[in-house]
DNA sequence: TCCTCAATGAGCAAAACCTTCATGGTATGT
DNA sequence: ACATACCATGAAGGTTTTGCTCATTGAGGA
């Protein structure tokens, strides 16, 4: 089990980091939400505790962002306030659970065994993929880019489905043929060129920036520039 | 076991009261609506039993109200009315059973024990499906669409049935054509196009709103829209 | 500039879908 | 037991949508 903890107080970062350490639980911590949130992206962890207030970002914005970039750890804040307002946001904003200061270790460590279940319960496969402002709902087999819902046909859905997995990377027709097609490309057809094209009037022409780019000789990429 | 009671008629209050108190019930009053759901969100009750109509709050209200309010004990309303709409309305705001005034005492215990024990199993299978303004109840076998029913033969309502349960997702007709008729899609057979077509003209073609959509290539999908 | 790779538009065949109809089976009531 | 109504299902015809090819135009790099 390895948790994140965002908290400015270095005392009680000390204090925590140790009581958890004896409960065989390894801990990562931040002392602002900017170096929170980036360790939050990169390393995988089981929950997240963060303080309401720490300095850069606070708990509201930093699970909202989190949320947005499709990072779905329980998320557990910690707070002075307890207001009920507060309470509210804070669940709003996608945190999982509330502790108010002064608060009981044991109580701590509770909660934070039973938000690591709760979120490896969870490990239903996603059902929505996300890349720059586009939503990709494959349940619903609905992709809207901006707000707007695109009608895609299956071939072009799969397309799409594709792009967003590999995004940022690099893909070559061949690649596209056999991952979407499933056909040895045969040069003899350009079928990805011309979705790829249907592609593009669709998810790039309406809207500003272009997503799908062509790397010339190499392939296509997704890429938000 | 412990229910509450809400009934502005002092005699009723008085007479059940009696009544379930021999049965070994505990019972908790309120003769208005508004001390009603006090109550009910200061206590934990096995059962709520309301009268539709008492001051301060009918049972509608009532029922939807607690039910916001993450209450999820089971309502048991109590009324002189009989009409079918009152019943779709009842149950749309999520009360559980419902009686007709004059009841039988027996029937009136044996339903609130009905209740208590589903109440406790969180998991119980749920007996009435909804979706947008459909209400689908799987015990009766009827369906009800924006208070009006709707007649649908077996076959129908199985795959109407299967419809809701997966609602806002895509479905493949060899999906359905394996949970609902079992069989292992035979590419010979319309079947399923058949009885999409049937349960458009009963649920969908009536109405303003289209809830069966076709997704071309991949299926079909329930969706409000 | 020239050659190659990519984008685009038109067109067509196939696939998917909707609808209606006929048939046989099952349930219901007399 | 019989007649009748209802239900489930496959078949057929027509319509819509999709997938793909091909030919042509446009762009990129040496």
């Amino acid at each position: 089990m390895k948790v994140l903890l965002i908290e400015d107080e270095k005392k009680a970062v000390q204090s925590l980091t140790k009581g958890l350490k004896e409960h065989q639980i390894e801990v990562d911590f931040a002392l602002d939400g900017t170096t929170g949130t980036e360790l939050a992206l990169k390393n995988e962890y089981d929950v997240i505790i963060s303080d309401i207030i720490v300095p850069g970002m606070n708990g509201f914005d930093l699970t909202q962002y989190l949320r947005s970039q499709g990072i779905n750890t329980p998320v557990l804040l910690l707070t002075a306030l307890s207001s009920t307002d507060d309470k509210v946001l804070g669940l709003e904003a996608g945190a999982d659970d509330y502790l108010t200061k002064p608060y009981d270790f044991k109580e701590l460590l509770a909660r934070i065994k039973a938000l690591s279940r709760r979120g490896k319960d969870t490990n239903a496969p996603k059902s929505v993929l996300v890349f720059a402002d586009i939503e990709m709902n494959l349940l619903a087999k609905e992709i809207y880019r901006g707000g707007v819902k695109i009608e895609l046909t299956p071939k072009e859905f799969a397309l799409m489905e594709y792009f967003i997995r590999n995004q940022g990377k690099a893909v070559s027709k061949a690649e596209i043929a056999e991952k979407v097609w499933d056909i040895n490309f045969e040069t003899s057809s350009n079928v990805v060129e011309v979705y790829v094209n249907y592609l593009r009037n669709k998810v790039d022409k309406p809207f500003q920036k272009k997503l799908i780019h062509t790397l010339f000789g190499q392939g296509y990429i997704l890429k938000d520039e």
